[in-house]
DNA sequence: CTAATGACATTTG
DNA sequence: ACAAATGCCATTA
């Protein structure tokens, strides 16, 4: 319950234009459920209001998203955030840290 | 309570 | 370098 809330609420504080990974997320709340926080931006129930398009894995690709990747792709252009061959250019560069 | 699952990560083949 | 296997944690059935 809490470890969701967190998630998201990391996941919100994400500047635009910037990306993160779940492992980042794992980190900042000092756990290691890189997992869970898949599972956790998977439920969603935020779908709005939590930027989940701008967590990646951690090599930089999209991952699985809910509503096709393609999509979340087209978001992070919008943002900012170039994409290349499913991949995020600059990665290291774009990764927001807590 | 036990077992299975997943929007991952890391190590092998 | 790419593909497959294994490990991890929290949630859900």
């Amino acid at each position: 319950m809490n470890f969701n809330e967190q998630v998201w609420e990391l996941t919100k504080k994400i500047p635009k234009g910037k990306v993160t990974t779940y492992r980042e997320i794992a980190r900042a709340l000092h756990t290691k459920a890189y997992r869970a926080v898949g599972n956790a931006l998977n439920k969603n129930p935020y779908a709005p209001n939590v930027p989940c398009h701008r967590v990646v894995k951690s090599d930089g690709s999209l991952g699985g998203f809910a509503s096709g990747c393609e999509h979340k792709i087209k978001l992070l252009q919008e943002e900012g955030v170039e994409i290349k061959d499913n991949k995020v250019a600059d990665f290291e560069n774009k990764l927001y840290k807590f």
